[in-house]
DNA sequence: TTGCACGTGCAACAGTGTAGCTTGTTGGGC
DNA sequence: GCCCAACAAGCTACACTGTTGCACGTGCAA
């Protein structure tokens, strides 16, 4: 039975990466958490001592080789998530919508809830689509 | 027969906002201005000498006045544009699609073009929606 | 004309992200 | 197991965006 740490080490392989320990850590921490993160939340949660310039490049690359997706927020911090599995570095499958709560500031992958065409004037080419609802979650409804 | 000059005034004073030369500096920027533009934008069209720290502040009360919305973008910049005629204080009405040239980097309001609505997981309570598309805009299609 | 709330301008600073360089590590080939 | 080239890590320095606190200036209503 694979471990954690024996599918870390898959799909880091499986996207042409090197098997680093930052990668790894930055990895887990993504893969663990619920929501999107920002830069510095995701530094918060790695080992004391990790190098921020180093943290970013990692987010760069995986950004790049498909290992993770950069999430919108109505403020001017870039946010990452996971992305779901069969993403890759030709093919990004995040077409779904995002959501965020107005009071955890939790921004959550929507998986299941597909962004909807629009119809666009004559000429406007689509490449990618990113759809941010904000609102109240879930966890942050008052109590009935 | 009411001159540009006389509809700034107008605009400021129909959202309570005092009349200053840098506002009115401001908001004819943008008013003048066919995409979204981000704070640094902003500054460099208006008059040499311009203090960055009262820009941020005027586009501040500006967006709380109601009188421009921001645009979200998918790298960390936030751009600002002109609302629409009908919006105020008390409500935005930004509901439009927004369209960003990954070629020549303007984002476009299309404001004919309204946010197609998603059905959300039950006890997600949607506020505002966001809608960014990215591809290649009209002025930048290869010829045919 | 006057008073004062509000806007401006300045210095200083915080947060986020990048560039250039040197050192350390990974992993393929022998 | 060892070597080495390519890549990642870690450092300093820096750029950009935006904010805070404070003193001063000004729009505008009375």
């Amino acid at each position: 039975m694979p471990t954690a740490a024996d599918r870390l080490v898959r799909t880091l392989s499986q996207h042409g990466l090197r098997q680093t320990p930052v990668r790894r850590s930055v990895l887990q921490v993504l893969a663990d958490a619920a929501f999107a993160l920002s830069g510095s939340e995701i530094e918060q949660q790695l080992p004391a001592g990790t190098d921020r310039i180093t943290l970013y490049r990692t987010l760069k690359s995986f950004e790049e080789s498909g290992l993770i997706h950069r999430v919108i927020d109505s403020t001017d911090v870039v946010r990452y998530a996971a992305c779901s599995i069969e993403c890759s570095a030709k093919a990004h499958f995040d077409n779904h919508v995002h959501f965020k709560c107005t009071i955890c500031q939790h921004i959550y992958c929507l998986n299941q809830v597909a962004i909807p065409a629009v119809t666009l004037p004559a000429q406007f080419q689509v490449v990618s689509r990113d759809y941010l609802l904000a609102g109240v979650c879930r966890e942050c409804q008052p109590a009935v």
